[in-house]
DNA sequence: GTAATATGCACCCCAGAGGTTGCATATGAA
DNA sequence: TTCATATGCAACCTCTGGGGTGCATATTAC
């Protein structure tokens, strides 16, 4: 074991999640996402339809979450099917944990000092 | 029961979590809540050393994550103390847990779908 | 073949984020 | 008191992100 730990023991460092949580700190990309979580894949126009912006806005995002492999589209026709990535959103999820187990830890061990 | 099911059955909804994933999605201050959570309580100066940038940028981005409440200031004598705030880094982390399980669900659903 | 649908591409616009500099203020040290 | 340290505040700059419009292209429907 390295003598100084660092985060991320399993995985890449955490500062390199970044990219993946702005990609997350969208309120209109969290819902694309949930509705492609819940509805399965969708087209951009079902996914445009029931929001207030246009569709191109809508590509864009898609375009976002898709560079950070959240999402993925497949063109089957003259429309592209999207379809939600879980192994990025997993791999977020982990980074958090993380923290918070570095935060514990930390936790412990300055309660450990203090009853020394 | 509500008789259509949507995410974070406990808690905001999810599309809420947007701007804590927003403060999150900066590598400078995963960056900061890293050295936080390790190095426990730091004033500004301690954190802008080692880093290539000002200490304005540092305030700037610890006023970003104190605004989510992911980290909180206390004034001691002329400088103020930095400390870690794990509570809403939970709840993201609730939160991406939520989508996870919907879509562990989503697929369990299609799967009998496919097979009945 | 022709029209309607679904998407892609290329610009344009503007507010806000990230960063810097300069100066003011508060507090510990000598 | 006087100086050095630690931070706060405000103005300014630049660039990117979110959004829009217009037009081109590809497919399906008739």
């Amino acid at each position: 074991m390295s003598p100084r730990r660092r985060f991320a023991l399993h995985g890449k460092p955490l500062h390199a999640c970044a990219p993946t949580f702005a990609a997350l700190g969208d309120e209109m990309r969290l819902r694309l996402i949930a509705a492609l979580c819940m509805g399965g894949a969708m087209s951009i126009t079902q996914l445009t339809s029931g929001t207030d912006i246009t569709r191109q806005a809508i590509t864009k995002h898609l375009g976002v979450l898709a560079a950070q492999g959240l999402v993925r589209g497949v063109k089957v026709g003259r429309e592209r099917l999207w379809e939600f990535e879980p192994a990025q959103l997993d791999e977020a999820r982990r980074s958090l944990e993380s923290i918070a187990q570095q935060w514990d830890h930390a936790l412990a061990k300055l309660k450990l000092a203090v009853e020394d």
